[in-house]
DNA sequence: CTGAATCCAGTCCGATACTG
DNA sequence: CAGTATCGGACTGGATTCAG
């Protein structure tokens, strides 16, 4: 117990300021929250259907990654005692709040893809073709809408 | 030269579907990058002030992430090539555009920092003081306004 | 001053196996 | 169905040292 209990650290120490922004932005940072909070967007999801829907992540993090959320205010989880166990989770009105702004990053990224991409040609072109041993990141599903 | 020379891969391999979306994410999420462009806004830094502003970043960090968001087209990098070397740091047109609904974000996890705390501290009571392994977040600068 | 290179501890997360 | 436990590889980023 001391490794995917509860993860989101990332950021260790700085100055001593803020601290909240460090919080949601290496909330949002990680590999897959934004994408499950994306998916709950619209409608509350049962464990199983959210790991289909998200598709790639492990048990292991999106069980860690629903555990924080639920922590931090952001995601609800609501257990039914029925025979087969069935747990729902659904964004709370403050996990509302954070999908807005984080969706209007995400449809920046959307928008804007193709900029990106001809930056990175165009540097990699000016750099004299050694292309950097940055590892091309892998493609990930759209925002939610599903 | 496999570690610090390009950074930001972080999202690895998923379906086949979006990508930009990862990629944008994983650049702000890292620990330093959004710190960084909401420096360069209002101003053009040169490395060490930006160093300092920072405050807590390595150079090795502040290095290689000046130079994924040169490739990324979000920093224009201006070489003076003085005695003692001036380099200057800015944000592009591109990376203004970024560096807004980045803002929207920061400002709502200052303006929610209690709500969070307060949920956190509600989840830790109700599970008992078991408190989990997460590390506490620490501190972090604000904003920007310079 | 502005980096590059190396060493290394701490994390993230995927795969797999097991439980109520 | 909804998790928990564990192993192991990959990546982040801090400290330090060296160079143009």
């Amino acid at each position: 117990m001391q490794e995917g209990t509860f993860m989101k650290p990332r950021h260790g120490h700085i100055s001593e300021s803020c601290r909240p922004i460090s919080e949601i932005l290496s909330l949002i940072g990680d590999k897959w929250t934004s994408l499950i909070i994306g998916r709950l967007r619209g409608e509350p999801l049962r464990f199983n259907e959210l790991k289909r829907r998200v598709d790639g992540i492990s048990q292991k993090v999106l069980t860690a990654s629903l555990r924080a959320l639920v922590r931090d205010g952001f995601v609800e989880r609501i257990e039914y005692p029925t025979v087969p166990p069935s747990v729902e989770y659904r964004l709370t009105p403050f996990g509302h709040e954070l999908a807005e702004p984080l969706s209007v990053l995400q449809q920046f990224a959307l928008d804007n893809a193709g900029r990106m991409e001809a930056a990175r040609a165009a540097y990699d072109a000016r750099t004299g073709g050694e292309k950097p041993d940055r590892q091309k990141t892998q493609p990930i599903q759209p925002a939610a809408v599903p």
